[in-house]
DNA sequence: TTTTGAGTTGTTCGA
DNA sequence: GTCGAACAACTCAAA
């Protein structure tokens, strides 16, 4: 209900509005929502539902073709303009250019607006209008100072008519689980736009001051936590960024260098959707063509001890039992298990990837795949090849108590590792240098 | 067009 | 035990 454009926009107009959502995962093919995000939706919607019914309106659910869902509503209603907020991922984009030209040549006025990003995708770009493809030069150039990164106030009042419409319930749509695995979930979360907003004006009290430091500490929660809410439109980044400036701007030195690192992730999100956008063809191959001759192993043995997380490497299989009882994982340990499948199991960032939508609730296919090909080594500002993490190392230095790896792995005895770490490096750089010379 | 400086998150080796 | 260099060569982005 804050910073939301099209709501804003059609409220303006001053005449009823209809609230519509349609579920139409067929139309994200290949990447549908997956099962940890489909729980998320289920819980969001229900507290969006809530809100707006408390302003005496509706939430009209569908799910079907959208086009058709919304060319029927229009015709039903005698509906003069439609208006959303955008999504940028490649699948939506083409499907709502469809959707656009269909309701215009109805005659129906139609509206597109940016909720979710603090710039679009294609805004910035290089002084010889190539889209970046390096985070650092594109940070620098992103403007800091603009009016339009002002968020929209909070929508309070909704303009409708009396008349009931046909809708289904949240329900109705089955995004929950028939095999209860999600139960651990209600203990981590909280979806929905006003427990979101508190979690971050939390974090804005307490943590921020030492960002830069405690986020990489997987048992401290020194991380914001506010991905999933700013996924699915819950939380704003230009509400995020305006009360970041509210906390920060009385901050000592010491404490806005640690704050500004906050922004810097923000800004990563960003570069992801410019990336996603300039490169559609990123979700599923990589970045850096020389990587098409790249040898993964099909190893499904691996693959599967990988995500049960019964490698044997205590900060991998524990990242990977967070992911599966929260549906999230610590940035740090991401990197870890990214890096043990891509390099020490030499599996594809792919495969990765596609475990990670299911299984994260805030699974974004800008992020998701930015992140993965990073750690594969084949992305936009690639880590180097020769860059293996070392599953010990980063234990020691990152859960030097073992508290995070007591956590998710209980009373478990050690395990027998599945690979040998220093050979398997080896392995890996042997492979990208094959790659290389082919 | 050419040049220049730089590039998220690391590890290992040898002095 | 500590510390800096090497790991390689390439591409990006701006001057």
């Amino acid at each position: 209900m804050h910073d939301h454009p099209a709501l804003k926009w059609a409220i303006d107009r001053r005449e009823p509005a209809l609230l519509l959502y349609i579920w139409a995962p067929e139309e994200e093919d290949p990447w549908r929502p997956g099962a940890a995000s489909r729980w998320w939706l289920h819980h969001s919607l229900r507290h969006f539902k809530e809100k707006i019914e408390k302003l005496g309106a509706q939430l009209i659910i569908k799910k079907g073709n959208s086009a058709q869902i919304i060319e029927e509503l229009c015709k039903q209603a005698q509906i003069k303009a439609v208006a959303w907020n955008k999504l940028y991922e490649p699948s939506i984009l083409k499907r709502d250019e469809k959707i656009v030209s269909l309701l215009r040549s109805r005659g129906i006025e139609v509206k597109q607006f940016n909720g979710s990003l603090l710039i679009e995708p294609w805004q910035l770009q290089t002084k010889s209008n190539s889209p970046y493809k390096v985070f650092t030069p594109y940070f620098k150039a992103f403007p800091s100072e603009s009016p339009d990164l002002l968020p929209i106030r909070e929508i309070r009042k909704i303009p409708t008519d009396s008349s009931a419409r046909n809708t289904l319930t949240v329900e109705d749509l089955n995004l929950l689980p028939t095999i209860r695995w999600d139960s651990e979930f209600y203990n981590h979360w909280k979806p929905g736009e006003t427990h979101g907003q508190k979690l971050f004006l939390n974090f804005l009290n307490s943590n921020i001051l030492e960002y830069k430091k405690s986020r990489d500490y997987p048992a401290q929660s020194g991380t914001s936590k506010i991905s999933p809410y700013l996924h699915f439109g819950e939380l704003s980044p230009k509400w995020i960024l305006a009360e970041w400036r509210r906390a920060t701007s009385k901050m000592k030195p010491t404490e806005k260098d640690q704050a500004n690192w906050f922004i810097r992730e923000l800004i990563w999100r960003e570069f992801s959707h410019n990336i996603l956008f300039h490169f559609p063809h990123t979700s599923d191959s990589p970045l850096d063509e020389k990587f098409q001759k790249f040898a993964w192993k099909k190893n499904d043995k691996f693959l599967s001890a990988w995500k049960n997380g019964e490698t044997g490497f205590e900060i991998v299989d524990a990242g990977m039992k967070e992911l599966w009882a929260t549906g999230w994982m610590h940035n740090r340990v991401r990197m870890i298990v990214a890096s043990f499948l891509t390099k020490d199991l030499l599996i594809s960032w792919h495969e990765g990837a596609q475990w990670f939508w299911d299984t994260l609730v805030d699974a974004n296919l800008a992020n998701n795949s930015m992140g993965w090909q990073w750690a594969g080594g084949c992305g936009a500002d690639a880590a180097p090849y020769f860059r293996v993490f070392n599953p010990s190392i980063q234990s020691e230095k990152f859960d030097p108590e073992k508290k995070y790896i007591r956590q998710w792995l209980k009373g478990r005895k050690p395990q027998i590792p599945i690979v040998d770490h220093k050979n398997a490096r080896l392995k890996a750089l042997e492979a990208y240098k094959q790659m290389r010379e082919k």
